[in-house]
DNA sequence: ATCATAATCTGAACAACGCTAAAATGGCAC
DNA sequence: GTGCCATTTTAGCGTTGTTCAGATTATGAT
């Protein structure tokens, strides 16, 4: 499950102790939320002591920002996997619904990502990573309708997302829904939802 | 600043504690944002001693949800206050930018909101304050596009106003938008952005 | 090869937190 | 008045993030 090529710990120096705790707190908040995180344990799954963690990265904050950092690219990387056609609107919708399930899938990396409060956002890095995470989305939204305002369009479109998934993920679907699970909403409600009530799914010949 | 009815603290027992709590919370989420939040300042600003809280609330959740609930109540009274007319497509538009509004002008309470680790769920309450407040975003959709299915509707147009809220309050609107204020964006951009570029505004004939 | 320096990690300390339970207090019905 | 009971206090437990002096090891220059 691990990150396999880590010389686990040797001796006094553990070799590879950066790479370790990201992976520790990455797991932890897999498992248990965000919430569910706390630096000490992550210290503790690494097999390292309790203060270890401040020399690499400062503060708590300093260790999930890069678990953020982290979460922006395989946002990326699951946008990056839609497969685009001639049909910008038809790509825009298969996005959205790669979006909401990448937020269903890793519920905890999706809320840390936008918690401003547990992750530095004076961070460079941040800034760049959010900005290639969403340059699919802003490419398409271009593509879809070149005559509109870029930034106006990539915002609405990113919000109407952002606000399925962030309901979604809160179990509001379910509550509008009957009852739905997370599972059912991503499989069969959402995109019949993007295909017919969704405003920037292009023409609605289907 | 405070509730003035409250008899304050005459002897040993409060008289008002309950009350008492919840504004001292609501005020220190106001001040501090929901993560500066604790049962024990909460005690301290009522006068009283660390313990007392667990007596009305249980836990600390409890005192957040009595929070969180009125806060949905302050979210409806602001959509109430948002006049109809006979274009449901506007009214829809001003009730978003009420909406996004309210969450700019009451960041902690709204955030908390939408907190499921901080507010207990299952309380019956939740779901009806829930369900109270958006009832103004129901019946303006239903009117605005009585065909489409209702529950779609609702989820669709609540997510994209949710997204904008949610973006603007976490700073997104200022990185796309070249370092605008979050007043500037609600006096300015986002009127103009609800009756140009939203899809849910009605017949664009402005 | 030796050695000084820098990097890394330990372990203890501190203040703050939420929660619990036993005791203290005082209002209120009778 | 008197006793009951809701309310509040107090003390304590286990947890957390952060800091810091010191222990340990790696590194690079000579």
């Amino acid at each position: 499950m691990e990150n396999p090529d880590i010389p686990a710990k040797s001796g006094y120096h553990h070799g590879n102790l950066k790479v370790a705790l990201i992976d520790a707190a990455d797991a932890i908040i897999r498992e248990k939320g965000v919430e569910g995180f706390s630096l000490r344990e992550a210290a503790r799954r690494a097999g390292v002591s309790i203060g270890a963690p401040a020399h690499h990265f400062g503060s708590a904050t300093g260790l999930l920002t890069e678990v953020a950092l982290l979460g922006y690219d395989s946002l990326g990387a699951a946008l990056n996997a839609v497969t685009t056609s001639d049909d910008a609107g038809n790509d825009l919708q298969r996005l959205a619904l790669a979006y909401v399930r990448f937020a269903l899938a890793y519920p905890g990396r999706f809320r840390l990502m936008f918690r401003p409060d547990l992750v530095n956002r004076d961070d460079p890095r941040y800034a760049e990573a959010s900005r290639q995470a969403l340059s699919d989305f802003a490419n398409t939204c271009m593509r879809r309708d070149p005559t509109a305002d870029p930034m106006a369009q990539i915002f609405i479109v990113w919000s109407s997302i952002h606000g399925i998934a962030s309901l979604a993920l809160d179990g509001k679907a379910k509550y509008l829904f009957d009852g739905v699970t997370a599972d059912d909403f991503a499989a069969e409600i959402l995109p019949k939802l993007l295909a017919t009530a969704w405003p920037f799914g292009g023409n609605e010949t289907d």
